[in-house]
DNA sequence: TGCGCTTTTGACAATCATTGTCATTATCGA
DNA sequence: TCGATAATGACAATGATTGTCAAAAGCGCA
């Protein structure tokens, strides 16, 4: 009957998949973060390496990409909505920020009577030097 | 050899896949869609159907989305680009048109140099209608 | 129009990320 | 410290998508 149930326990596990989202960069697919985590000679799961990132995910900690053709990539979320300049190429990641793009969403929702509203939106290209090389 | 190989042929499979997504609103998941071409009596296998929505894909003549949590999904592209509004507790989908998005993506590829682009754009919340039942 | 090369098809198997299960273990509040 | 309860993790299950390859169909050319 908790409303605010903040049930969340602190366990190894969790600082453990927290720690090393906050010392990689860029994005990394659960299957990575497990075996870096095996590397650290930590014992985690693979099941709970998946269930803590979607709970990360769920209060907005970190950010999921969905690439086409391949899996989940995660990565630590640094705090406020901002979305991702990828390189189709190199992979390359850039962040940008866009308040417009923000607002904008919320006001077409909100027009259409929508609530709860969320978005994703990522760009494609390529970079100046893989633009090169070809 | 042929550089521009346009050995794209003619099949009535294909044509079927094409028919109908004229036909028919909305997304649709590719199972959705060799399900309802059964229904037509058309005899087209599924292996098909995911390989002839690729194509369409490619070449830009189809939409395709991906849900969270699910499978992909295609729709016939209305000419212009666009996107969608999607209702996570029924499924409906409104279009919206957001040119102030599509120049703000070019500006910020633009800005870091990036060529090629193109971008994909979702907003998802509930639905008014979903959010009275709840 | 008919022939042959090449693409396409389609049934089935294979893949593989993700999720479900459930007994065991660890955490947190009292 | 103790007990209720959430979290873990090994394993199985799921299910969409892709690979395979022999058989069939399209297209260009004579």
């Amino acid at each position: 009957m908790n409303p605010e149930s903040n049930a969340q326990r602190n366990t190894k596990q969790r600082s453990a998949v927290r720690d090393v989202l906050a010392e990689t960069e860029g994005f990394h697919s659960a299957q990575d973060l497990h075996a870096m985590l095996r590397d650290r000679g930590e014992r985690v799961g693979l099941t709970t390496v998946y269930r803590t990132l979607q709970g990360l995910a769920d209060t907005g900690e970190v950010d999921v990409m969905r690439p086409p053709g391949g899996e989940h990539l995660y990565r630590r979320c640094s705090q406020g909505h901002h979305h991702h300049l990828v390189c189709r190429s190199c992979g390359r990641t850039v962040e940008v920020l866009g308040p417009a793009v923000e607002s904008w969403a919320e006001k077409m929702a909100g027009e259409h009577g929508f609530v709860d509203v969320s978005h994703t939106m990522e760009i494609f290209g390529t970079c100046p030097e893989c633009a090169q090389k070809s």
